[in-house]
DNA sequence: CCCCTCGTTTCGGAAACAGAAACACCACGG
DNA sequence: CCGTGGTGTTTCTGTTTCCGAAACGAGGGG
């Protein structure tokens, strides 16, 4: 399983379009999550282990790898920190951020729980 | 694996902080890619798998329903569609769209492929 | 020296996924 | 009437991904 890169044909896409592959890359559990955790600023590996409960060390080391032949984190003294790529990819996800606390807010007015058991 | 929702403890998050239950449900394969389809108008099951070549329809199948019970699409006479919900999630996602493509631009200039051979 | 913390890798079992096959359904044409 | 082909959906089997714990080496302080 390569890296989704932009320009390369990814998992689901032949085309390599710079959305498709980011899709790929964001579609594997913990990536979002890493970069937004890496938001404030450089963390090292425990402390993303920390910080994500559930987060298995050899998913992290694996999606630290993938994150970093993209181009979106890098090593550093401190741990690890978004590259100026991250950074601008953090900017880009923060409607999601609003997003979320407006679907929060629809999800308690209209159907509770109106689905599976 | 419970479907996602915004103030119930999700995958990695006990809190159930819109953002987290947002990062879970798109951290699933699939997910994002999707909605994504369904933007432009409703379409069938066997319409998205078409569009998206190499999802099963095991999983496919799996994140209709997710998604439906996380009240972002709607099964409608034509198929699937977003509900008002999925269509302004499709908008919070368009930043992610247009960083993709700086994602594009950025990996053509420096470092061509510089990571795993 | 010992112990604690960190970064990282390894490995066995569990969960998620891919892919093909199958079923039910409905419209159409013989 | 019976096939043919198009939907939507489920089931099954093998592969991939992931979790979780354990382990390793390196470095710092008692």
């Amino acid at each position: 399983m390569p890296t989704p890169r932009p320009g390369v044909p990814v998992r689901g896409s032949t085309t390599g379009r710079p959305i498709m592959a980011a899709m790929d890359l964001f579609g594997r559990r913990w990536a979002l999550r890493i970069l937004w955790e890496l938001r404030a600023g450089p963390l090292g590996a425990r402390a993303l282990l920390a910080r994500c409960e559930g987060l298995s060390s050899s998913v992290l080391y694996q999606r630290l790898r993938e994150l970093t032949s993209s181009g979106l984190i890098t090593p550093s003294p401190d741990g690890y920190e978004l590259t100026r790529l991250g950074t601008t990819l953090g900017q880009a996800l923060r409607p999601l951020d609003e997003w979320a606390v407006t679907w929060a807010r629809e999800q308690q007015q209209d159907g509770e729980d109106p689905g599976e058991a």
